[in-house]
DNA sequence: GCCGTTTTCGGCCCGACTGTTTTCAGTCG
């Protein structure tokens, strides 16, 4: 762990767990709070939607839940010289290579303390691999505290450290979960079955996948669980839990509880555990303790059961908060004064803003695989009021302006004449096709077509789609320019990331919401499961300014349209009401909004 | 070390599972 002045969110959320780490070795009862406050800070880190260097920058850093006036004195230290004299002298006289072990399932830190002192691994540098060499050669079951059985996870475990899958996409775990789920219904004494976690959450990757049962018979449901086709391990199985890994590397949680708790069951297995802890600390104040099996007045030690969710939130004189916003972040406040918002559903959606025809317009970037007579169609069966088509401007290095104008007046007039039958068929539900281009944002901030160009379309969406290293002022810049046209309405797929691929460019959200908001210029959520795009937290915070949203499956084939879920999702964990989706409003609304 | 609609002092979420021990500590979610 190399202390600098440059710290990302992870390193230094990483460096806070290292820290609270070092009070659990040095003196667990003197600074059992300490070692508490370290790691909820690590955390609070890891999930803050901007860098904390920035926040430090604008000395904010304070005002992150979880770090006090100590912590952000030592972070102070390091933005200023790249060293932290405090966090240096909790670490001294540990060895590095231990923190490296913690990296392990199974190993926290005084196992990780321990192996190293007992194996003599000093450095960071190669640290698994000593232990692993230790495992192999048998050096681990000897020491006092392990055996046969801690060797052996311990070896599986280092392997699976060294093939540590990235998290899935959403779709992914949702397939994934529906096929087990579906195994788990064989099981007869099942009476319920849900997945959980982030799933539920609807989160846009997912980790572990979590699914809880109600069941007449727990121990045999679990017996069935972990005969599922694809099972290579069984990790833990108990009385009410089973995890297993399937061959595929997913790593399966199961909890199976009595049908009489399963209200608080899902309720707990749902989560978020920040959730979860905030939840259960609002309780402690109203003198009731809360877990799976239920709640539990501190006072009397009398217990009640729920067998409904929604019960156990009742009891707690909340309202049922929908597991979109279960991130501790505002909902509980908000329930309590019955105000959780009604969210957006994808039966709300009216329109898809950006997809991509077969309609050759010799393209600069992927052109669609679907023709705009079948996207019309699918949009019907989708129910859609209107659409947008949404090619890539034609490419620059093939095309003069002339040749592009061209183009695009030919697109323009095949979408007069499908607006033309349209309007001559009453049985359709869609009643316009809008003519409008995903265009690149240049690096220098021009767009890929002339204003001339820009206005043959009804509106046009724009997006980067090269230089994404360019520093934030530079591309806020860059972005703001490219909105200031007058036929500009969409800024796509913002972030421009790509989920376990790329990280999306750095842009400074607060001066891109106060010009969106000032010239009535709408930010797309990209339904596209790699992107999904605006991400969450980028949408509550637009939300929380005042912006529109719009959503976009940018489909490049009508099977992709069917992507609007996701988006939807990533709209509802964003707190997004009908109100701010723009694709909610009907054909006549979304004119009027075009025109402002 | 953090935090506040009972508190600027005195609290700090809760329980399952595992392995090694022989009543529990460590880890995890």
């Amino acid at each position: 762990m190399r202390i600098h002045k440059g710290m990302t969110n992870s390193e230094i959320s990483e460096l806070l767990h290292i820290v609270s780490a070092a009070y659990e070795i040095k003196d667990k009862e003197k600074n059992k709070y300490k070692v508490i406050a370290y790691d909820r800070a690590s955390v609070a880190v890891e999930h803050l939607s901007s860098e904390a260097k920035d926040l430090w920058d604008e000395g904010k850093l304070e005002e992150v839940a979880g770090i006090g006036t100590s912590i952000a004195k030592h972070l102070d230290e390091i933005f200023r010289t790249g060293k932290s004299s405090h966090f240096e002298k909790v670490l001294k006289g540990l060895p590095p290579g231990m923190f490296e072990l913690m990296k392990v399932s199974g190993i926290g830190a005084k196992t990780a303390y321990k192996l190293s002192k007992e194996l003599n691994i000093v450095s960071e540098k190669d640290a698994l691999g000593k232990l692993e060499k230790a495992v192999k050669e048998g050096r681990v079951e000897n020491i006092e505290g392990f055996g046969e059985q801690s060797q052996e996870s311990i070896e599986k475990a280092i392997s699976e450290v060294k093939s540590r899958k990235k998290r899935y996409l959403l779709p992914f775990a949702t397939e994934l979960a529906g096929d087990i789920i579906r195994w788990l219904k064989k099981d007869e004494n099942i009476v319920n079955v849900d997945p959980l976690g982030s799933l539920r959450r609807k989160a846009s990757t997912v980790g572990d996948i979590d699914i809880a049962c109600a069941s007449k018979d727990p121990i045999k449901t679990l017996e069935h669980f972990v005969k599922y086709k694809n099972t290579k391990r069984v990790l833990e199985k108990g009385d009410n839990t089973a995890s297993i890994i399937l061959a595929n590397g997913a790593h399966i949680d199961l909890m199976v509880h009595e049908p009489s708790v399963y209200g608080s069951v899902l309720q707990h297995f749902t989560g978020s555990k920040h959730h979860n802890i905030a939840l259960r600390e609002y309780a402690n104040k109203l003198g009731l303790s809360l877990s799976e099996y239920g709640i539990k007045s501190l006072k009397t030690n009398r217990k009640h059961k729920f067998s409904k969710e929604k019960d156990f939130y009742e009891y707690l004189k909340l309202s049922w908060i929908p597991p979109e916003l279960r991130e501790d972040m505002g909902e509980i406040e908000k329930a309590k004064e019955n105000m959780i918002p009604k969210l957006v559903e994808l039966s709300d959606i009216k329109a898809d803003l950006q997809i991509h025809s077969a309609f050759n317009i010799e393209t600069s970037h992927d052109l669609g695989l679907s023709n705009m007579k079948d996207i019309v169609k699918k949009a019907n069966e989708l129910g859609y009021e209107y659409i947008a088509l949404t090619e890539h401007n034609p490419s620059r290095s093939g095309h003069d302006e002339k040749q592009v104008i061209e183009l695009l007046k030919k697109k323009a007039k095949a979408i007069e004449q499908i607006n033309y039958s349209l309007k001559n068929n009453d049985k359709k539900r869609v009643m316009k096709v809008y003519n409008s281009l995903e265009v690149d944002i240049l690096p220098d901030g021009n767009l890929a077509i002339s204003d001339k160009a820009l206005d043959l379309l009804d509106f046009a969406l724009v997006s980067i789609h090269s230089s994404f290293k360019q520093d934030k002022k530079t591309t806020t810049n860059r972005v703001i320019s490219a909105l200031n046209h007058k036929k500009v309405k969409i800024f796509a797929h913002p972030t421009g990331r790509k989920i376990n691929y790329r990280e999306g460019v750095e842009l400074d959200w607060d001066v891109i919401f106060k010009f969106c908001k000032e010239n009535s210029k709408w930010i797309e959520i990209n339904a596209a499961p790699q992107r999904l795009d605006l991400p969450d937290y980028l949408v509550k915070d637009a939300i929380n300014e005042g912006i529109k949203l719009t959503l976009g499956t940018d489909a490049h084939h009508i099977d992709h349209m069917d992507n609007m879920l996701w988006g939807v999702s990533v709209a509802q964990r964003g707190w997004a009401t009908k109100a701010d989706i723009i694709n909610s409003y009907s054909l006549s609304e979304f004119e009027k909004e075009l025109d402002r």
